[in-house]
DNA sequence: CTTTCTGCAAAAGGTTTGCAGTTAG
DNA sequence: CTAACTGCAAACCTTTTGCAGAAAG
């Protein structure tokens, strides 16, 4: 999984770093929005140590090719959890517990961009984040 | 119209002071989403000045009673144009000439929750961004 | 006249830039 | 070995805080 976006990355030209590598492990476990400080931290608690300036140059990497993604609501980075499905990437964010779900719905995206056109408005991107409760926070 | 919201912040009890009626009046002439910088920019150019704390605080304001929005794909600020419809308020932002148009549409909510409670997730709050180009930029 | 609001100075955060040294291939 | 990448220092931009003086009702 990490090795998937490390090979997406090579064959762009990209070099396969350890920090690279160290970010992306991150992502992938902690899956909620985290800030360059916060991976930072993460990764200090495990020991290991990345500067702050090339945690979000690897993150500005990652986000050009859509392996990560800025969750605008709450300024962090989540790992795409998405591959090649059709409609604009969409998030679901837990209030509670602050996890993450990503999804795609080819369908939505074409109900909004007709609900937009009968506005006037060409609609080339979606930006859309839920926030509520997830399955787990909601039980409780 | 800025008349409106003064009325609605003096209603809660908050005076009618005229940093609040200029930042409101930039807002309302400008429909494009500005930064509290850009703001005060505006109105040094009208010859007018407030320090930034002060709009920052502004628009906090307005921005508790929905008298104004952040726009998360720019972070910039737009006055609210809608009032009382049901459904939660989006924006349609030009990449073009970077204007703003607010919808709300009480169906694709609801469409939106139902999609989410699918895949286990509890709805309350939507963000959600288009940005596209607005009719007036696309003909050209 | 009293409470709220604004301006100012300063601090605190977050993000970016340029460059020298290191690392991957 | 060479180009790409990281770390460091510093700059820059954005946002917040505390307090003294000004303005609204």
């Amino acid at each position: 999984m990490v090795q998937d976006s490390i090979r997406i990355l090579q064959a762009q030209g990209y070099k396969a770093t350890k920090p690279r590598k160290l970010v992306l492990e991150v992502l992938e476990q902690i899956e909620k929005p985290l800030s360059p400080y916060d991976i930072q931290g993460i990764l200090r608690q495990r020991g290991k140590y990345l500067n702050h300036v090339t945690i979000y140059r690897i993150l500005d990497l990652l986000c050009s090719f859509n392996l990560a993604h800025k969750v605008l609501s709450s300024g962090g980075f989540v790992k795409c959890s998405l591959d090649a499905v059709e409609g604009c990437h969409r998030f679901m964010v837990c209030q509670d517990c602050g996890a993450i779900q990503e999804f795609a719905d080819k369908e939505l995206c074409q109900e909004e961009n007709d609900l937009a056109r009968n506005l006037g408005f060409h609609t080339e991107h979606h930006l859309s984040e839920f926030s509520g409760l997830c399955s787990r926070c909601y039980e409780k």
